[in-house]
DNA sequence: GCCTACAATGGGACCGGTTCCATACGAAGG
DNA sequence: CCTTCGTATGGAACCGGTCCCATTGTAGGC
């Protein structure tokens, strides 16, 4: 507890110099006397205090991260990576969990003033302008995950790519009339990634002649009991879709709730996907796209030590792979309820 | 950046204790000098450094949380709770995610040597006797969540309870062929509360003249997949059970999964019950134990303030209300599929 | 009008490290 | 043997706050 550097000074009889130089493995420091100095911490039990540490080098060794953790799954995925790789740099995280406007206005405005840590880290939240303005003024090293802005370095997912292979998914299979069900975009909370993969599904959809009109595209606040309304009214249309393309694994898990409440048989009479490839996605069997969501954090974390480091970090915009994972939720339309095959993609 | 307190102090034309003692709060300062310090503190953007702060008071208005994240949706949302008590009490929260038994002792044998926060809260995770030793040695507040030990304040969840009310409900439907499914207690991560529910299952079988052989009491890692396994094998013996009576909710996802592959029709031909009331078991119709998750959170670091107030912290251990919720997955054994009236309990 | 008491305030000491400068010392070179 | 240079080391200054003590000024009591 109270024993302080100089404490070991003293037992030692040398300064409290030599100690720290000790302490932070410097070289110029007779073997004898690091030895004296090491057996007089061991002696007293010693341990320097971060708080001086910091005091002095004026940095924290500490990170922020800002994260809207129960809205998804995804985003405590990606958090997990951020404190796996920030602990094993010998970080420490500072957690701040957005799930309100008010409690986000609060973390923003107030935060970069403070002086606390050495970095942030954004998970699965697009600032806005505003914030993003604080931000860069406050000179605060900053990484964004799952999140976009021009101006800020930032680990993104592919996400147009992804819902491109989604939609040529299913249209390969055969289905002409489908639909996209994701986020609602205009919340506080919004999250980016959802308009993203509704543009690689237009853009593929286009190239194939087909049309996405907007009784077949919903939005709605990512819960699986809103993803399942959706998802009845866009069933109960006249001419219902054939194939659901959804925004994430589980909006995906909602819709298939609404096809079994309909009584529709996936995939014989509804094809159905999801995104991010969930351990939920295997169990319901989901055809999904596989995106490296821990690995997303740890690579956040990766560029932000080295931003730390004064090294220049590379291109802002660091574009992660993923793939399609077929699995039993996607077939050719109109019941043709053959064994499904993994398609040659 | 830069700006000091004596910045501060030199603009207003007054001392650096009289900054301190405005921002502080503290009386005796003239309304006309606070002003002028105000207005200094304005013009200069002026933040106060929260590390020499630190230092200087010898607090760090930080707390440690330790949880098992991944392993559970109930600890996270435990955690949220957590997270969200200490931002409205203005601390910060550093997070040590355990996974691994290597990182649990890393952090565990490490922890309490550093003086960096005024305390500690564990969610989830009940420490071995050496690490309580090294807490209390350490002299560090702490509270446990879902965790227990003779000589830390602590607050759980009445888990026998739970196990209790469970087994009743399904005794009380008529089942008299029951079994358990829960955790694999003899790992790094163990949670205990898996094995004091079947306690709770036990006596009340036990009550009712109901013996529970050891082969319908399964146990094993904790996730879905497992739980499916253990579910198929009791399921596949020669006089199953009519009832598995689940420590989580997941477990109990597990086991419909399981049955549904066998063909069995829930609650008809099997009635599962789960634990902890998660969003899932709402969406697959799960009778579950209900308790309060976030609330427990919160609870912790009341409590834990109040030690760090050097207040008496009452009585060890607090023990949270639980309730049974009844849906579609119970009802009375042998396919008599009646609608199923909410039981007075 | 003088003494007392208390409110308001300035500023030094301190929290516990790191850094840098000055010094001491020993070895190598002439 | 003296100079020179580099290594090892002690310790003051500093990081930016808080706290406490000494000092000043003024209102109230006599």
């Amino acid at each position: 507890m109270g024993v302080t550097i100089g404490d070991v000074a003293r037992l030692a009889g040398v300064g409290r110099g030599t100690v720290s130089r000790v302490l932070n493995d410097r070289a110029n420091v007779d073997p004898a006397t690091r030895a004296r100095v090491l057996a007089a911490i061991k002696e007293l039990d010693f341990v320097p205090s971060q708080t001086a540490r910091r005091l002095s080098l004026r940095r924290t060794q500490t990170v922020a991260v800002i994260v809207p953790f129960l809205s998804r799954p995804s985003a405590i995925e990606r958090f997990r990576g951020v404190e796996h790789a920030l602990a094993a740099a010998g970080y420490d995280a500072l957690v701040f969990n957005i799930e309100t406007a008010e409690r986000r206005e609060a973390v923003f405005l107030e935060f970069p003033r403070r002086e606390r840590v050495d970095g942030l880290i954004i998970v699965s939240l697009s600032p806005h302008p505003f914030e993003i303005e604080r931000i860069v003024r406050s000179r605060l090293p900053t990484v964004l995950v799952d999140a976009h802005h021009r101006s800020l370095p930032r680990v993104v997912g592919n996400d147009v790519m992804g819902g491109r292979l989604a939609a040529q998914h299913v249209i390969g299979l055969g289905h002409r009339r489908l639909a996209f069900l994701g986020d609602y975009a205009r919340t506080a909370l919004a999250f980016t990634s959802s308009r993203l993969r509704l543009t690689g599904v237009r853009s593929v959809a286009k190239a194939a002649g087909i049309r996405l009109p907007p009784s077949l595209v919903g939005t709605g606040e990512h819960s699986r009991r809103r993803a399942a309304e959706l998802a009845t009214r866009m069933l109960s249309l006249p001419v219902p879709p054939t194939a659901i393309v959804c925004a994430s694994d589980t909006q995906a898990a909602g819709v298939l709730e609404a096809a079994d409440h309909l009584g529709l048989r996936v995939p014989a009479d509804l094809s159905v996907t999801g995104y991010d490839d969930l351990e939920l996605a295997d169990h319901l069997g989901l055809t999904t796209i596989h995106q490296p969501l821990f690995e997303s954090g740890v690579r956040a974390v990766e560029r932000l030590l080295r931003l730390l480091d004064g090294v220049p970090a590379g291109p802002l915009r660091e574009v992660q792979d993923i793939s399609l994972v077929v699995r039993r939720s996607t077939a050719p339309p109109g019941g043709l309820a053959l064994k499904q095959e993994p398609a040659a993609s």
